[in-house]
DNA sequence: TCTTGACTTAAAGTTAACGTTAAGGTTTAC
DNA sequence: GTAAACCTTAACGTTAACTTTAAGTCAAGA
């Protein structure tokens, strides 16, 4: 089964410019194209772009993605270097979903203090003449 | 008490001239200047920078930074505007985390792929010739 | 046959978020 | 009192990741 970009554009909500872009920049490096030029994405294709959009979403760079695609195409010598690669990226994303959870919990401790706020301002915001610009 | 930009430098660890940026971009308008026009941060420009940092650390772009300082600004009638954001904002941070930790599981199976073709390419690489370029 | 629309390329443009440089004023240490 | 280590502004440079444009090829339908 083939696909053409614009089906690939669907299925993937990468826009036809940006496979071609990543094709460009190395990340996928091995689409087959028809006779007069059109790129043909087999399963495989699709499958290698799906472990791209994960590394991608997950914050690893497109330079970096595309060392890791390199390292591929070398072989089964790379098994144990792509490995490590993926799980160096593992630790990182670890990191910063923690650091995204502690962020979060700073969010909401200011979304309470503006509630608060807010409920006092509505209760009568006479009674307190005290200026601020907000940061408390 | 009062703190040179390269004591809020060292703070924060955002470069003096990130700290420039930002305050030129409208993310902390108020810092108060010596007689020579010297940067003097308060303790309350600290608390802002550091609910500025929460908020571009999880990826709140510097536009909408600036336009919630600017609703600070207003006064207490935004108070519930603000409020919103930081909702909606807070919505977006857990759908990001929700999504890296269902990426994170993606990552840890291709390790555990990599693993296994590892062992197999150790104990003995001449009994299977199916060539791929390791997107499986 | 003509034209419409999807595909192709190369190359230039855009945006965000800094980073660097130049040219100069101020404060502190010896 | 002078040199180093700060500070200031303005303006230009960089990087990543697209995005758009321009110019062309190709196949199908009226």
């Amino acid at each position: 089964m083939n696909y053409t970009i614009k089906q690939v554009s669907e299925k993937t909500n990468l826009k036809p410019h940006v496979l071609r872009y990543y094709e460009r920049e190395g990340l996928l490096p091995f689409v087959d194209r028809s006779e007069s030029g059109i790129r043909r994405y087999s399963e495989e294709d699709l499958e290698w772009l799906s472990l791209i959009c994960c590394l991608k979403n997950t914050g690893m760079a497109i330079k970096q993605i595309r060392e890791f695609v390199e390292l591929s195409l070398q072989g089964k010598e790379t098994l144990k270097e792509r490995c490590s690669m993926l799980e160096d990226h593992k630790k990182e994303v670890e990191v910063q979903i923690v650091g995204m959870q502690k962020y979060l919990c700073k969010v909401d401790h200011k979304i309470k203090y503006f509630t608060d706020q807010y409920e006092k301002y509505l209760a009568g915001s006479s009674e307190n003449g005290a200026v601020s610009h907000g940061s408390d």
